[in-house]
DNA sequence: ACAAAAAGTTAGTCATACCTAAAATACATC
DNA sequence: GATGTATTTTAGGTATGACTAACTTTTTGT
């Protein structure tokens, strides 16, 4: 089970920071810690030893850091609280970028999971509701940028209700687009429709690609085998058979 | 202007703690304190004077507590991040009433402005918007209390559909009605048309009445003197003269 | 190889924010 | 008005989390 040890937001950060510089680069000096979360070297030795304290992290003195198997894991918490927070602020609430990101860093350390779970659970309902969608969410835009919001608003409408007619045209003659999920390109989203029961359905479906998830495609490596999707705020790394198993609904085209 | 004093997020709870029992009773008491916040009461008493020594509360050894001006500006505004943070959570992200308001008592310390004028804007957005409104919302909670999401998708858009066919209708026969703030009863809601230029104008208009601008209805005294309205997070108390001048449209029925 | 520079650690300080135990004060009641 | 109880403060302690100054170790350049 993952043991749910309390940590400070100070120590959050730090692990945060670790797991950032160790992807940049192979290993992470105290100096890169310190110089990331602008503090003072023996600032970054204290909180090395309480997170090896708590076995977060592999530290001797002198020695480069490393995160441990349980310090990865709760460093990637903490940066799935922190993206799930700074891609609600800038994509719902149209939040400019940094703004958003230094605030999710702030708050991703007091959100409750079950808070975080709406967040992303109600930006894919804007995502995938015909009543939402990219376009009611730029209506937003307008109504923050303009104080005399909703002036164009019977544009809006008439947009709104040509769509949903076309939808239902649509609906109404041919089936919805089935693909496999190789053939969304990046940045590409879709809805999955079925994971075929293979060997290694089980890891994924664990992870959250099961029937009518979302999934956002990252990353297509040049011979298409990992494949590295975000799927409710967590990024995952597919193989090709893993990939192939998958059914999907391209969602782009709104 | 607002002085910007950093206050660390357990005195802000202090503050707050310290408003809601003085609104309760006339005066807080320490023990009431400690209460509140789970706390002993040497930790209040140590909170006290810092407190004090900021001009925030008007304390002295073995007396009752009562806040500053400058401590009750700094509650309200603790309290309004508050309330924002937890309608927000409950209105739109259907998150359960006390754990969204436990949350937004942790994250109101971290959250910055701009981003708290963003949730408010959002959630008016939704309550204005042909395209989203309570039914709209509606349908997040089906999306996240039942798997098969959008499973009533067809019922959601011929619904939409219907409704912004007969605002238009509506729209093209008649003009929108106007009424008196006064006219809206407790709960309602409705949105600003005018605000007569009188001797009171400037006051609410300072505090956000403006054309365009969302209002809720809290309360009405028996004979219609104080009315209590919030908008845009900020509680108002208007005098009936006040209220008079501001004509409105209501937006209750949907 | 060795000195200088850079990086890292230790030691010691300070502020916040809690706590318990003990002392002081206020109040309530007889 | 004495006395007991509840409240409040003081005293003293712990933990986090930051800092500067001084020391040690490692790296780098000649
Ligand atoms: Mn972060
Ligand atoms: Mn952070
Ligand atoms: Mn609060
Ligand atoms: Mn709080």
């Amino acid at each position: 089970m993952t043991t749910a040890e309390t940590l400070t937001a100070s120590l959050e950060d730090y692990l945060e920071a670790i797991f950032h510089i160790i992807a940049e680069k192979r290993a992470a000096r105290p100096k890169d810690i310190a110089r990331r979360l602008k503090v003072s070297n023996p600032s970054v030795t204290g909180a090395l030893r309480l997170l090896a304290k708590k076995k977060l992290v592999n530290y001797a003195p002198y020695d480069l850091v490393t995160l441990t198997g349980k310090g990865e894991e709760a460093a990637r918490d903490v940066i799935r609280r922190h993206e799930v927070l700074r891609d609600f602020f800038v994509k719902v609430l149209a939040v400019e970028q940094d703004v958003a990101d230094k605030a999710a860093c702030k708050m991703e350390h007091s959100i409750p999971g079950v808070i975080l779970e709406r967040f992303i659970q109600f930006a894919e309902f804007v995502e995938v509701c015909p009543r939402g969608g990219s376009k009611w969410i730029a209506g937003f835009g307008y109504h923050c940028d303009y104080d005399s919001a909703m002036e164009n608003c019977e544009k809006c409408i008439a947009q709104a209700l040509e769509e949903v007619k076309k939808k239902k045209r649509q609906g109404g003659k041919k089936k919805m687009p089935v693909t496999k999920l190789k053939d969304i390109p990046p940045g590409g989203k879709c809805k999955v429709n079925r994971v075929a029961a293979g060997k290694a359905s089980s890891r994924i479906i664990e992870m959250g690609v099961v029937p009518g998830a979302l999934i956002e495609v990252e990353k297509i490596a040049p011979l298409g085998d990992p494949i590295d999707i975000k799927v409710k705020g967590y990024h995952l790394s597919l193989r090709k058979e893993e990939a192939d198993g998958i059914d999907v609904t391209p969602l782009n085209a709104r």
